[in-house]
DNA sequence: CGGAGATTTGAAGCCGCTCAATACAGGTGG
DNA sequence: CCACCTGTATTGAGCGGCTTCAAATCTCCG
């Protein structure tokens, strides 16, 4: 059940099976949360840190008119709100986007074990580091590339994130957002969203359909995505060869 | 010299005489930097951290067709490279903008720092997360902001910021970036922030010339641009009165 | 079978871009 | 001290990517 997070851990910093049991302690016993749902407020103060194990949820920020703003998907193994371990508050919720598990560790918890586990301190530290490195490819990506481009560049994304966690399928990657969650993530309106969605299709690139999709042109797809996976620090110990994700079907373990 | 970063960190977490002196011991020297020069670069292993004393510059990442996006301005007392602390590599590039001074730390000497204060561990940690909060903040703007709205945000927050570390000055603040990179930053063209600009200066909201700006109504200002600081974590001990850090000279109509 | 949400399609319009030229400012050398 | 030069700001005109509005189709599920 733990597993997700632990593979993301483990890949940016050594734990010993002694910082592996703690963790397992710690993050306990786990629930299940409807899809469409708020799990933390802008402006909440929480006691616990949540952990998504398996499902889609999102951050995002809400304007007062109405339009919303998707920060970025969080997949299993990613922290919804560790930044709330440090700050005094949320500055931004997070929801469910499908059926998720999660499961909750209290924050006076969490401390003691980075009080006393120098390695998940310095792992859980370059969450957060890594949470802001994908907030930067994302403002480019939204600053300076076209709808095409950006999502492009979401997919690829995704995908390695995904691979990341062992979470891909031989049918290709689950992904439930809808596209108008992809919209508000890529700054876009669903109505271009899908031409576009569609255009990628046709240019066999990947394909995004009843919340799956699958790429069919893995090298096409990363180059006029222009993307770099390095943002994401893969090169912890394991090994990624080049770019690809996709090409051999790596079964975890 | 070394006021802003202390400043800043200070306002964040609480540091004891013992605390401060060590940070004043491992700044040391500092130097200083033309205008327009890269100074960390995509795909660096720096072997120190650097710190912006006085000046201005940015994070950005270019993209291989030229295009660039700045993904944040950095002011004095900001960390150019923390990430670098703890990643292997940056995944973006940081420049000056104006002529700048800077302290550099040595890695292992900012390390043991770290290990021997908990509260500098703390603070700087809560600064990789604030640095978060900016891009999420960026991300809403550029993502679902008009070009007049986000041209607003932008002046807000670096008014707020510029606040923060005692930077601002009677006639107004000091910013000293060319309307290319403001464009670059939010993702717009020269040309049209040269006209919102203007047509933000006929609603006499605020003036930005020869690089200082003024602002005229900061009620009217952050209303437009939907600005609200709670993502900068000002509540940390001292006193920034409600939302204005203005509240001057400025003569509104 | 009905209903709600998601996707798809069409048409019209605007925000912001590109191209291009001009005005302006600061710094340099003669 | 002025002529020059380079980078920045400004203005105009035309165009296109993406939006908005609106309606039809599809999909899933109770």
């Amino acid at each position: 059940m733990f597993t997700p997070v632990l593979m993301k851990l483990k890949r940016s910093t050594a734990l010993s099976p002694r910082d592996e049991l703690a963790l397992q302690q710690v993050l306990g016993r786990y629930k299940v949360i409807p899809a469409r749902q708020d799990v933390v407020w802008d402006g909440d103060r929480p006691a616990h840190a949540t952990v998504l194990l398996d499902g889609l949820m999102c951050r995002y920020t809400a304007m007062p008119d109405g339009r919303r703003q998707i920060l970025s998907f969080l997949l299993p193994g990613d922290f919804c709100d560790l930044s709330a371990l440090m700050e005094d508050r949320m500055d931004h919720a997070v929801a469910t986007l499908a059926t998720c598990t999660v499961a909750a560790v209290e924050h006076h918890a969490l401390e003691h074990v980075i009080d006393t586990h120098p390695s998940i301190r310095h792992a859980l530290w370059r969450e957060t580091l890594r949470d802001a490195a994908i907030y930067r490819a994302s403002l480019a990506s939204i600053g300076r590339r076209s709808a095409y481009e950006r999502l492009a560049h979401l997919f690829c994304e995704i995908a390695v994130r995904l691979d990341l966690v062992g979470m891909k399928r031989t049918e290709g990657y689950v992904f439930e957002a809808t596209q108008n969650d992809i919209g508000d993530a890529l700054g876009l309106s669903v109505v271009h969203v899908n031409r576009m969605l569609q255009q990628l299709r046709d240019d066999q690139l990947f394909t995004f359909r009843g919340s799956t999709f699958a790429i069919h042109d893995w090298g096409r797809l990363t180059e006029i995505a222009g993307f770099d996976p390095a943002y994401l620090h893969l090169d912890g110990h394991s090994s990624i060869p080049g770019i690809a994700p996709a090409a051999t079907s790596w079964d975890v373990d």
